[in-house]
DNA sequence: ACTACATTCAATTTATTGATTGAATGTTTG
DNA sequence: CAAACATTCAATCAATAAATTGAATGTAGT
C-alpha cells in the first residue's frame, strides 16, 4: 500500500490517457485505417500516409505500444496487421461520437438502442435472417476489381470514393447494409457515415466478403 | 473539389484525433469522471481533483471544446456538466479496451456478441423482464447515504469505495447488475469491472436510481 | 562473407502542450 | 457603486511529443 496518495486516482487514467493519447493524431489514425485494410509492411504503409519511413515507423511503434497493432516479420520487411481487441469498437465510437458532434444536425440521436444499432453493425446471421423477410440492399464499397472477382449476391458495387457522388443511385427508406473487406475494414463505416448524412437508413456488416466466402455461403461473381 | 490533395486524408482524421487527445491527459479523465456524477462547480472540481483552479478551468475548457462537457452560470459560479452525445459509450469503449489490453487474462474475449452484452449495459426494461425469469442480484454502488434514502427493490449496497474488499459478499456464477446515479455515473461502470476482474458475471444498468423512479416503478426505502 | 535492402534505434532540432502566475471579466452582496 | 468572489484570460516557463537525420540491426541474395 505504499504508491497512490497524492493524485488519489492516478495509475487507472494514466493507463486511459495513454491509450487516447496514442489516437490523437491524425497520422496514427491514418496509418491504423491503411492497417485496418489488410497486413501492410512499413514502407507502403509510409507511402500510403504520405510520411516518411523513420517517423512512420515511430508511430507505428507507438500504435503497437498500446496494443493497437501487430508485427510479424515477412522476408526482410516487417508487417503491420491489427492487434486484438475491441479496437473497432473503440474507433467505431470514437467516429460515431465526432460524428454526433459536428452535426449539429442532431435529428434523432440518443436512444440507446437505437444508437447500438446504428454502430454495432449486423452479423451475418442476421443478414441473411433479414433477407428472407424484409428488403435488404447490399452494398459493397470495395474497388470494382475486388467486386468483380467475387461479391455477396445481389450486391451493387459503389467503390467508396464514388459514393459521394452516386448517392442518388440508392434508394431512401430502405435498409442498406454496407460491407467490405471485413471486420476491420472501414470502408464500409464510412459509408455508412456519409449515407447516413445524406438521409439515408445504413447499417454496416460486421463481417466482410472474406468472412461471407469463408462461411461457404453462395457467391455472385460479375461474369467478364 | 478543391480541398484535400496533400496529405488526401486530412480533416476527417484530424477532427477524431482532436477529440482523442482531449481524452489523453489523466486530468481531464479525472475531471471528466467527476462531473459524469453532476454538477459541479469549477472550484470543487479542482478540489477534488487536486489541481489548481486556473490549471482545472483550462483543463475544462479543452473538454467543453470538444463537447464533452457544457456549462451555465449560476450566479458567481459556473457549472459543469456532462456534454449531449454518445460520451458514455466512448469512454466505455475505450475502458473495455484498456481492460482488454492488460488483461493478459484474455479469456474469452472476442466474440462481439458478448462483447457488446458485456458493454452496453442493461435498460430499465430488459432489467424487469429478466427479473421475471432469472435471478439477477442488484448491486447498488452509490454511498449509503443516498441508498437508504430509495433504492431498486431488494438491491444490495456496497459502495463503490468498499467495492473491493467486499467482493466476497457477492455469488458467483449469477447475473449481478450495478447500477447507481444514472446514465453519465461512472461508479457502476468502475464496479463491473472490478467485478468482471474478479470472476464475477457483472453488467450495468444503462440508467441509474434517479431514472427508474421517474419512470415510476417500485423503491424501497430502508427504515430507519 | 559481402552487398543490398527494410526497418529500427539514437540523437538532435523543432513544435506542441501543460503548469503557473497575475491581471481581467462578470456576478453577487452590502 | 464598491468590495468580495468565482472564473477565465494572457503571458511566461517547463515539459513532452513530433520530425529529421544518420547510424545500427537483421535478413536475403550472390
Amino acid at each position: 500500500m505504499s504508491p497512490a496518495s497524492p493524485p488519489s486516482h492516478p495509475q487507472r487514467f494514466i493507463e486511459l490517457a495513454e491509450i487516447a493519447r496514442t489516437l490523437g493524431h491524425a497520422h496514427r489514425l491514418v496509418l491504423l485505417d491503411h492497417i485496418a485494410q489488410g497486413e501492410r509492411a512499413v514502407e507502403r504503409l509510409a507511402e500510403l500516409s504520405g510520411l516518411s519511413v523513420a517517423n512512420a515507423s515511430q508511430h507505428l511503434q507507438h500504435l503497437r505500444r498500446a496494443g493497437f497493432v501487430q508485427t510479424r516479420r515477412d522476408g526482410k520487411r516487417v508487417l503491420y496487421r491489427m492487434g486484438a481487441g475491441p479496437i473497432a469498437n473503440l474507433l467505431a465510437s470514437l467516429r460515431d461520437y465526432a460524428e454526433h458532434q459536428h452535426a449539429e444536425i442532431k435529428e434523432f440521436v440518443a436512444d440507446s438502442i437505437h444508437q447500438r444499432e446504428r454502430l454495432e453493425g449486423v452479423s451475418i446471421k442476421e443478414l441473411l435472417s433479414r433477407m428472407e423477410t424484409e428488403s435488404v440492399v447490399l452494398l459493397d464499397v470495395r474497388p470494382e476489381e475486388e467486386f468483380v472477382l467475387g461479391h455477396l449476391p445481389g450486391a451493387i458495387n459503389i467503390p467508396a470514393e464514388e459514393l459521394e457522388r452516386r448517392l442518388s443511385e440508392l434508394p431512401p427508406n430502405v435498409d442498406i447494409v454496407a460491407y467490405c473487406r471485413g471486420p476491420y475494414c472501414v470502408l464500409s463505416t464510412h459509408a455508412v457515415v456519409a449515407l447516413r448524412a445524406n438521409g439515408l437508413q445504413a447499417r454496416r456488416l460486421s463481417a466482410g466478403f472474406p468472412e461471407w466466402k469463408a462461411e461457404g455461403l453462395r457467391v455472385e461473381i460479375t461474369p467478364s
